[in-house]
DNA sequence: GTTGTGACTTTTT
DNA sequence: GAAAAAGCCACAA
């Protein structure tokens, strides 16, 4: 092996981390862009997570519409993704107030998928 | 190699 | 609560 290069990188590449950690999302969980962008590695590059997010959609059966911006509102409205994505996770669980949905008690964290509760909270 | 833009975030007004 | 500005990093032309 030999190579020269490093053996094993340490970053395989913002675009390959954000999806691992969206395909590690569970159902009726919710995500930040900040959040994939700071387990990333790379605090600040939020808007970069949601321009890797629109490279995959239409090819990849990543749960894209778990990822949503901080302030809980969906982003793909600018797009022209219409309301699919705040559509798609109603039927998931995930309650949405006045085009808002709780961040407080559906936003997802790495060291949750252990017990992620699906229960009530509220 | 340089420029421009963007599914964002955060603070301030 | 809403709006505006600045900051940030990665990808495309």
């Amino acid at each position: 092996m030999t190579s020269s290069g490093p053996p094993t990188d340490p970053t395989p590449g913002f675009h390959e981390r954000v999806l691992a950690l969206v395909a590690r999302i569970p159902e009726g969980r919710v995500m930040t862009y900040g959040q994939l962008a700071l387990l990333a590695g790379n605090p600040g590059a939020a808007r970069q997570a949601g321009f890797v997010l629109n490279s995959l959609v239409g090819g990849s059966d990543l749960p894209w519409q778990r990822v949503i911006n901080a302030q809980g509102r969906v982003s793909t409205h600018k797009v022209g993704f219409g309301d699919m994505q705040e559509r798609l996770l109603m039927a998931e669980g995930v309650e949405f107030r006045d085009g808002r949905c709780d961040l407080a008690t559906r936003q997802w964290w790495p060291d949750e998928d252990r017990a992620a509760p699906p229960a009530p909270l509220l």
